[in-house]
RNA sequence: GCUUUCGUAGCUCAGUGGUAGAGCACUUCAUUGGUAAUGAAGAGGUCGUGGGUUCGAUCCCCACCGAAAGCUCCA
């Protein structure tokens, strides 16, 4: 006897075997049709299932309105793209084919490349096997079975991940549609039917079993949805990130630029980029008075053996710059990191526990090799500013102090209105070694961060066990932008390394007139200039908010018969302490307040022959359109609020509906 | 670093084995206009760099540089 709990509560009861599908058949005909997979307590399968014959289980059938349906559909759609692969093409080798959270891929092995080119064919294809609207057929199968199928077919690489891959397992499944069948532990769809509309996005290179190692497959990527309205949605917000490219406003807004005679991945800041960095940096620095740090100093290159002793080399050596070599005994090392520095700052004099906490902060630009490959924008590159500092302090302090530390970035973002985020405590995995430090430092610190975190309520907080650094636990935040994506920013980190003995031997004297060891807290609460104000670029799509904006108003004349009143408004907005250009071009005034538009300048000036005559200004907002005539003091008060409140008025909307997401699975 | 693709005017992009084109931007001239593109003319390119094949290469081949997507790495 078994017996079904349904989500409503209702319970069923059968004697003879059932399957899933027979279930919903008997809730309703309707059920039975639209039941595309089913959920058996908390494990998704096929709706095919054979349920147990006794016993007791909870079962909910997953349709087109259940994420979950999305993405063992986008599974099935990935085999659908295998199979039409391997009609095309000579020689498929299958490797994996996951689902990701906007779709699936499918590596193969092939003997000829496969391009983008080839897409309208293998969508063709794809579209003629959906027509079909075959079954897909699960047949499980003894090891041995399923590694003769697997070399009967031809597909080693199936084989060896039967047996290592899938060592412990004894039985093995394929599914089979037509003359396709895959090692796959499923479940997908009932047919390939359900398959409402779908796309190939991008082929790529990836290594077989993520092994650099190894040989390189080919990798399809494609995406897809219940039906073509949503498949045609997320098409659009992927055309949107590619408007909010900061590569491209970047140059457009005449932001910053990259030049190959100078280097890949190192950033050229333009003027106008540079307002908004020099901006920040200014606000950044007024919050670390309040909050007692020493700002300072230090160059950009040291000695290789600072950097021995530090442990970074020669650990590190293959994505830094090579050592800059005097002679044999005299070499140095652009600085891949500002802590060494610092610390060198703190040994600079004794320290007595009174003097703790020493705040050290510095806008470090740091050198970093990455691999070519590495490279994008702004987000990733090769020497890149810190908003850095480095907190020595008693290991009683550090609860305060990482406390402070993440109330200081929650302050910022705040500030720019980046209220979704997440922060991520990296805590250690118990079972590896790889960890410096005592186990019950450790234990009291992650105890004290946690606690920390929770009192402050921090948004959406996960522990990840394993994903401290070797030298200690840490915080990361991570900011979703207006369109959903996510940036991993700011940082704090407890170091219980460096400070230690085998290291720099940082001390202080203690009130028992003992020498201690001090902790360490690295933290950037923006993480770098670079990435932060990428993120920003695209978080605001160029529009920035007034204060932060490179050019925060620009005088409009009507003709040039107002150039003069015009120039006078445009000196006495400057001497306001505003970032105010003027366009006095024989151009009427539709071409150049389109032209403002463009620029994303957050105020236009009108000026006209009325305004000069009455001494007014005519104010044109971004947002609201024309305001009206009013007078220069009226207007000034309007923006000096807006910018002394760094008031974020509008973050460009999306128009997407980012519900439609699926999970992403290893399959 | 690896795989695939790409590199033509400041920008966005056409194009061809016989030494190059459009739109926007730019310059000049005319127009003097009240809230998202006034009209005309002009200037601007060693077709990423270096080799090779060819009578001849921007186009075909190779190497290098740079870029995009992804993989691997990330103190």
């Amino acid at each position: 006897m078994l017996k079904v709990k349904l989500p409503d509560g209702s319970i069923k009861e059968y004697s003879a075997p059932v399957r899933a599908i027979d279930v919903a058949a008997d809730i309703g005909p309707g059920l039975a049709k639209a039941a595309l997979a089913a959920q058996i307590d908390e494990t998704i399968v096929g709706a095919d299932t054979l349920l147990p014959a006794d016993g007791e289980l909870s079962l909910r059938f997953l349709t087109k309105k259940d994420p979950e349906a999305l993405d063992v559909m986008r599974h099935s759609c990935a085999h659908v793209m295998a199979r039409a692969v391997m009609r095309l093409f000579d020689g498929v080798k299958l490797a994996f084919g996951p689902t990701t959270e906007n779709g699936f891929y499918y590596d193969f092995q092939t003997e000829q490349p496969i391009t983008e080119d080839d897409f309208p064919a293998i969508e063709k294809e794809m579209a003629k096997i959906i027509k079909l609207n075959e079954p897909f057929e699960r047949l499980d199968r003894s090891r041995e079975e399923a590694l003769t199928i697997c070399r009967d077919m031809g597909q080693p690489l199936k084989v060896e991940h039967i047996e290592d891959g899938l060592a412990e397992h004894d039985t093995l499944s394929f599914y089979r549609q037509g003359e396709f069948i895959d090692l796959c532990r499923g479940p997908h769809v009932p047919a390939a039917g359900a398959i409402g509309a779908c796309k190939l996005l991008s082929v790529a290179g990836a290594y077989w079993r993520g092994d650099a190692s190894r040989q390189q497959l080919q990798r399809l990527y494609g995406t897809a949805f219940f039906d073509k309205k949503a498949l045609a949605a997320h098409l659009k917000l992927v055309e949107e990130a590619k408007r909010r490219d900061h590569r491209v406003l970047g140059k457009r807004l005449e932001l910053f630029t990259i030049d190959p005679l100078v280097g890949a991945g190192l950033i050229l800041w333009l003027p106008k980029g540079a307002v908004i960095r020099g901006l920040l940096e200014d606000y950044i620095r007024t919050e670390l008075r309040r909050r007692k740090y020493d700002a300072v100093y230090t160059p950009a290159i040291g000695r290789v053996e600072l950097y021995e002793i530090s442990g970074h080399y020669p650990y590190y050596s293959d994505s830094q710059f090579a050592p800059i070599v005097m002679d044999e005994n005299e070499k140095y090392l652009l600085k891949p990191m500002n802590c060494p520095h610092h610390i060198m700052i703190y040994k600079s004099k004794p320290r007595s526990y009174r003097d703790l906490p020493v705040r050290l902060a510095e806008f470090g630009t740091v050198y970093r090799y990455e691999q070519s490959g590495e490279l994008s924008g702004m987000t990733r590159v090769r020497g890149f500013t810190q908003d850095d500092a480095h907190i020595f302090c008693t290991e009683e302090q550090v609860a305060e102090e990482f406390r402070s530390c993440l109330e200081m970035t929650q302050s910022i973002l705040k500030s720019l209105a980046l209220d979704n985020y997440r922060v991520r405590l990296g805590f250690r995995d118990p079972q590896s070694d790889k960890y410096v430090g005592d186990e019950d430092v450790w234990n009291r610190a992650e105890a004290a961060l946690e606690q920390v975190c929770r009192e402050i309520d921090l948004p959406n907080l996960e522990i990840e066990r394993g994903e401290a650094a070797f030298y200690g636990p840490k915080a990361d935040f991570v900011v979703a932008d207006c369109i959903g994506r996510e940036w991993q920013l700011g940082t704090v980190q407890l170091d219980y390394n460096l400070p230690s003995k085998e290291r720099f031997a940082l001390e202080y004297t203690g009130a028992d007139n003992k020498s201690h060891q001090p902790v360490m807290i690295h933290r950037a609460p923006l993480g770098s200039m670079e990435r932060f104000i990428a993120m920003l670029i695209e978080h605001f799509e160029g529009a920035f908010p007034l204060w932060l904006a490179p050019e925060q108003i620009r005088v409009l004349t009507v003709s040039e018969k107002s150039e003069e009143y015009g120039r006078q408004i445009e000196t006495a907005l400057t001497e306001a302490g505003l970032r105010v250009t003027g366009d006095y071009r024989p151009e009427k005034l539709g071409a150049k307040i389109r032209d403002g538009g463009m620029e994303k300048i957050p105020y236009l000036c009108i000026v006209g022959p009325r305004d000069a005559e009455q001494g007014t200004v005519s104010l044109r907002d971004r947002l609201d359109g024309d305001l009206g005539a009013m007078s220069l003091d009226e207007a000034l008060e309007r923006l000096r609020e807006e910018i002394a409140s760094r008031r974020v008025r509008q973050i460009a909307e999306t128009t997407v509906d980012l519900a439609e997401r699926g999970g992403g699975h290893e399959y």
